[in-house]
RNA sequence: CGGGACGUGGCGCAGCCUGGUAGCGCACCUCGUUUGGGACGAGGGGGUCGCCGGUUCAAAUCCGGCCGUCCCGACCA
C-alpha cells in the first residue's frame, strides 16, 4: 500500500545550500536521504527502496555464480587486525568495551573471513570456495562528501574468493569479473573496468569499476582502442616536444637569476616547458635515502608509480633537506653532477638538448643530453594527460569516474598472517590463495542519480527505481478520476508493479514536479480531462515522451510500456 | 592534515558593518474559493539567533574560546 497520504517522501523545492553535487542535491530534495551529521546518513523509505533493488541485483549475480552470503558482524577484536598488520590505519574506527578490551568497527571483512576460513577450511577437497556479505562498514573518513558518495557508515557487499593456488584464484577473478559486469548492467549505469592500483592493502592485481560522471573522485585514462585505466597507474606514450632547441657538443652553464619554477626558467631562456628536465628530490623508505627523480619539465610525477617502481613508498624532501641533502637550493637541483642517484621518467630517455638546474643558485646548463651527461635509472613514473597516445595510436582522455566496485587479488596478504592454511594431496600445508570483491550500492545508486538526471529531477534506471510506475490522479474524493485511479491502482499492483499512487489533494502542477523529482521511469495521470476521452495519459520520465492509453486495459498497456523502457 | 567559507523556525535567506520589539519567501495548521504544470484570500502555530564566556544599562549584532557543517587540496583499506 503506497499511497503518498500514507507515505514519508520530503520533497524540497530547494536544496540544501551546502549540497554541491547532483546527486547529493537530487537525493535530499525527493526525499530519498537526509543527513544525520558528516558522513551520516539515513536511508528514507524511498530512498532505501532503491537501495535494497541494488542489493538484490549484487545479491542474485553473487548466488549465480555459486558465491556464498553469510552475515558478519561489524565489530571485531582489535587482535585479529594486530595480526593482519591493518590496526594503524587511520580510517579504522578503534574502542574499547566496558572491560578495556579493545575491539575495532571493520572497514572490511578480510580479517574477519580469513579467521573463519582458516578454521573450516583444512582440505583441499574443502576449495574452491566464495562467501559474501552485505554489510555495514565504518570508516573514519578525514573528509567525508557529496551526500552518500563517501561516507563514514556505508553498506557495501563484499565478497571473498579462497583457492588453493595462483591459476584457482585467477578463475575466482574471472567469474567475479564476469558477475560485476552483469551487475552494473543490469543496473542500467554506464561504466567500465579499469586498472587499478593494488595500493596499501598489498596484492597481485587489480581492476576497479568505474560510473563516469561530474561528482566522480577518480581520474581514468580512456582511449577508443579501448584502453582504461586509473590515472593512479596509467601509462601512455607523451605528446613530443614541439620547438626544443638543438643539440650542444656539452651542458652550457647560463645565469639565471631568480628562475626557480619551470615557467621562470621557460620565460628566461625562451625555450616551452618540454625543453626541462624538473628535478624532483625525494627521500625513500624508512631510511629516508635520497633520490632524485627527474621529469619532462611540461610533465607531473605521480606518486603512486613511483611507490610501485621504487617498490616502496617516496615522499618529496622538504626545503631544508633540499639544500642539505641535494646540495643545492630548490628551484636549481639538477642531475648533471647530483649528489644522489637519479630515476629517470621514460618519457626523458634519450632527449637531448634539455635545460636542467646548475646545482648552484641562480643558474641552469642548456644542451644537456640525458645518458651522456648523467647515469640514471628509467621507470615511468609520471601522470598521463589528455592528449597522449594511447595503443593502437588512439588519443588518450581522461575523465572522472564514481568507483561503483572493485575486484582485487589478494594472493596470501592475509591468509599468511591469520594462519589460512589447507592439506594438499600430499599432505603438504599450503597457504590459500584469496581474492576480495567490493560493491557500494549506495554508489550505485548515486552513479544512476549523476548520469541520468535532468533538469526536472531524477530519472532512474528501471531496475533501480524506487517505484515502477508514479500514479498520479487529479480527482478528489468522490470523483470519477479518484475512483478509475483507484482502479487502476490495484490492477497494476496485482500484477506485481511497485507503484506509487498520488492521491494528495495537491494541484496538478505539484503533482508533476514530485513525479518528475522523484524519477520513476513511468508516470501515468488520471484526469477529468482524459476520462472524458476514455484516456489515460502516460509519460516516460526519461525523454518526458507522452502518449495516451486506452481506458480499457489501460493497467495492462502500461505494464508493456513499462517493460520496453530503459 | 593545509587552505577557504558558513552556522538566525523544516528548507532557502535578510538583519550583524553602525548594539535597543527577531524578519522575509517557501513549507505547516484552520476556514473558504480553486483544480491539467509548483493556485488565491483570510486567520494562525512554530526560532535557547550553534555552545560557553566576556564587554555593556542592553548582544543575533562587538570581543575571546570551543563545537558543528560544507567546499578546494592532501589522504582514500
Amino acid at each position: 500500500m503506497t499511497r503518498l497520504t500514507r507515505y514519508l517522501l520530503p520533497t524540497e523545492k530547494e536544496a540544501p545550500a551546502d549540497a554541491e553535487a547532483t546527486s547529493h542535491k537530487l537525493m535530499v530534495r525527493a526525499g530519498l536521504v537526509r543527513q544525520l551529521g558528516a558522513g551520516m546518513w539515513t536511508w528514507m523509505p524511498a530512498g532505501l527502496r532503491a537501495h535494497r533493488k541494488a542489493e538484490r541485483i549484487i545479491r542474485e549475480e553473487m548466488d549465480a555464480i555459486g558465491c556464498l552470503e553469510m552475515l558478519m558482524p561489524v565489530i571485531a577484536p582489535a587482535e585479529l587486525w594486530q595480526k593482519s598488520g591493518r590496526y594503524g590505519i587511520d580510517e579504522l574506527f578503534k574502542l574499547q568495551d566496558r572491560r578495556g578490551a579493545e575491539l575495532v568497527l571493520a572497514m572490511t571483512h578480510e580479517e574477519a573471513i580469513t579467521f573463519h576460513m582458516a578454521r573450516a577450511i583444512r582440505s583441499y577437497r574443502d576449495l574452491p570456495l566464495m562467501a559474501y556479505h552485505i554489510q555495514t562498514k565504518e570508516r573514519d573518513e578525514p573528509r567525508p562528501r557529496a551526500g552518500v558518495l563517501r561516507t563514514r557508515e556505508f553498506i557495501m557487499k563484499d565478497a571473498y574468493s579462497f583457492d588453493r593456488d595462483q591459476e584457482g584464484l585467477a578463475a575466482a577473478y574471472d567469474l567475479q569479473a564476469g558477475a560485476y559486469d552483469r551487475i552494473f548492467d543490469r543496473a542500467g549505469l554506464e561504466w567500465y573496468r579499469v586498472e587499478s592500483d593494488v595500493g596499501a592493502m598489498g596484492g597481485i592485481g587489480a581492476h576497479e569499476y568505474m560510473a563516469p560522471c561530474a561528482a566522480g573522485e577518480n581520474d581514468v585514462a580512456l582511449s577508443d582502442a579501448g584502453y582504461a585505466a586509473n590515472v593512479e597507474i596509467a601509462t601512455a606514450t607523451p605528446r613530443p616536444v614541439e620547438g626544443l632547441p638543438g643539440p650542444l657538443e656539452e651542458p652550457d652553464r647560463v645565469d639565471t637569476p631568480g628562475a626557480k619554477t619551470v615557467e621562470q626558467v621557460c620565460a628566461a631562456l625562451e625555450v616551452p616547458a618540454g625543453a626541462l628536465i624538473k628535478a624532483l628530490p625525494v627521500l625513500v623508505g624508512d631510511d629516508s635515502e635520497p633520490l632524485l627523480v627527474v621529469v619532462r619539465g611540461d610533465h607531473r610525477l605521480n606518486e603512486i608509480k613511483l611507490a610501485n617502481a621504487l617498490g616502496r613508498p617516496a615522499r618529496p624532501a622538504t626545503a631544508e633537506e633540499v639544500g642539505d641533502v641535494f646540495g643545492a637550493p630548490p628551484g636549481f637541483i639538477g642531475p648533471v653532477g647530483a649528489k644522489a642517484p637519479i630515476l629517470a621518467d621514460e618519457a626523458l630517455r634519450g632527449t637531448a638538448g634539455m635545460v636542467c638546474g646548475a646545482n648552484e643558485p641562480d643558474a641552469h646548463l642548456r644542451g644537456v643530453e640525458v645518458g651522456r651527461d648523467f647515469d640514471c635509472d628509467f621507470a615511468d613514473v609520471r601522470t598521463v594527460e589528455a592528449g597522449d597516445t594511447g595503443p593502437e595510436g588512439s588519443e588518450i582522455r581522461i575523465e572522472p569516474a564514481i568507483e561503483v566496485g572493485n575486484i582485487f587479488k589478494l594472493g596470501t596478504r592475509y591468509s599468511e598472517p591469520l594462519g589460512a592454511t589447507y592439506l594438499d594431496e600430499d599432505g603438504k600445508e599450503q597457504l590459500i590463495w584469496m581474492g576480495s570483491y567490493g560493491i557500494g550500492p549506495a554508489r550505485i545508486v548515486a552513479a544512476a542519480v549523476e548520469q541520468f538526471a535532468d533538469d526536472r529531477g531524477i530519472s532512474w534506471p528501471r531496475s533501480l527505481a524506487p517505484f515502477d510506475i508514479h500514479l498520479v490522479t487529479l480527482g478528489k474524493e468522490g470523483e470519477d478520476a479518484r475512483r478509475v485511479a483507484d482502479e487502476i491502482y490495484e490492477e497494476l499492483t496485482r500484477e506485481g508493479m511497485d507503484v506509487i499512487y498520488d492521491d494528495r489533494d495537491a494541484s496538478p502542477g505539484e503533482k508533476f514536479a514530485d513525479a518528475e523529482l522523484l524519477g520513476c521511469p513511468l508516470r501515468l495521470t488520471v484526469g477529468r480531462k482524459g476520462l472524458e476521452n476514455g484516456e489515460v495519459e502516460a509519460q516516460v520520465r526519461r525523454g518526458q515522451d507522452k502518449r495516451s492509453l486506452p481506458l480499457e486495459g489501460a493497467a495492462q498497456a502500461a505494464v508493456e510500456l513499462w517493460r520496453a523502457l530503459p
